[in-house]
DNA sequence: ATGGCTATCATAGATAGA
């Protein structure tokens, strides 16, 4: 089963990129991020024509995720028990569009299930921006909710996989000595422990090891020349549970997609499972 | 020349992204 995670930064804006990606890489499963629309603008005829089941969840312009599936796509679940509610200046705190779960894969097709979670982590703006401690607040939740699970099933089959817009090592930015100087988000110490509380549970992403870095990215800014010259980000993770990883044959960054004209500012992570 | 972007919708500038 190959399995996809993707910002697509709208998809509306990357429908043929989106569907030439599933035809072109032979995908089972595509989760997406910010396809910035509501239920009622998604394009819900591309994966029908393509062969894909598609949940999604889309509150409002902004944020947004998906998964598609043509290996079945059950137990749908949008956000995640306790997830925290943003509304900025404390106004109206609001569920946001950022976490959207599924079981993808059937067991009669010989492709045993795997419960797959779609997630845009809150960007957090700035280090002092109220923006932060809700994304580091998102995360524990979340992290308690992904320990629940491992603790009531050590050998569950489980995948967090999205835009988790945090760099976890020095070498996941291009210029960290700039990006620490400058008070950058992403690589602060609490994003970063954030992070580190999935690994500890025991998840692991299967990218680093095959595609180790420096110069090895999932994202580049769109302005000054950043994906010619390789200035990038690596803030795109697939973190599987150990049973779950130990089925991996093959893990790697679609970095073609960053490339041309119309394309996301994101590269698309691919995982190959056994 | 040291800056150069892209998307949303109340379609003009605000907001968001990272």
């Amino acid at each position: 089963m190959k399995i996809a995670t993707w910002n697509v930064n709208s998809l509306r804006a990357r429908a043929d990129r989106v569907e030439a990606f599933l035809e072109r890489r032979d995908m089972d499963v595509l989760a997406i991020q910010e396809t910035k629309c509501k239920d009622e603008n998604f394009p819900w005829e591309l994966f029908e024509r393509a062969g894909y089941e598609v949940a999604h969840h889309g509150i409002s312009q902004w944020n947004g995720v998906a998964i598609a599936s043509r290996v079945g796509l059950s137990d749908v679940q949008r956000g995640f028990p306790g997830q925290p509610h943003f509304g900025k200046g404390g106004k109206d705190p609001q569920e946001e569009a950022r976490a959207l779960s599924a079981v993808v894969g059937e067991e009669a097709d010989g492709v045993e299930p795997v419960r797959l979670w779609s997630l845009y982590v809150p960007n957090g703006r700035g280090l002092q921006d109220e923006h932060m401690p809700y994304k580091l607040e998102w995360l524990r939740v979340l992290a308690e909710h992904a320990a629940a699970e491992l603790a009531a099933d050590p050998r569950a089959r489980t995948a967090y996989v999205g835009d988790w817009n945090i760099a976890p090592r020095d070498e996941d930015v291009w210029d960290i000595e700039m990006f620490l100087r400058d008070g950058y988000t992403h690589v602060s110490e609490p994003e970063r422990a954030a992070f580190r509380a999935f690994e500890e549970l025991g998840f692991t992403d299967p990218v680093r090891p095959r595609h180790p870095g420096p110069d090895v990215y999932t994202y580049w800014d769109y302005t000054q020349l950043r994906f010619p010259k390789n200035k990038g980000m690596r803030i795109d993770f697939p973190l599987l549970s150990p049973a779950l990883a130990e089925t991996v044959t093959d893990a790697w960054i679609d970095r073609e997609e960053r490339k041309g004209k119309g394309a996301s500012d994101h590269a698309p992570v691919v995982v190959e499972l056994g």
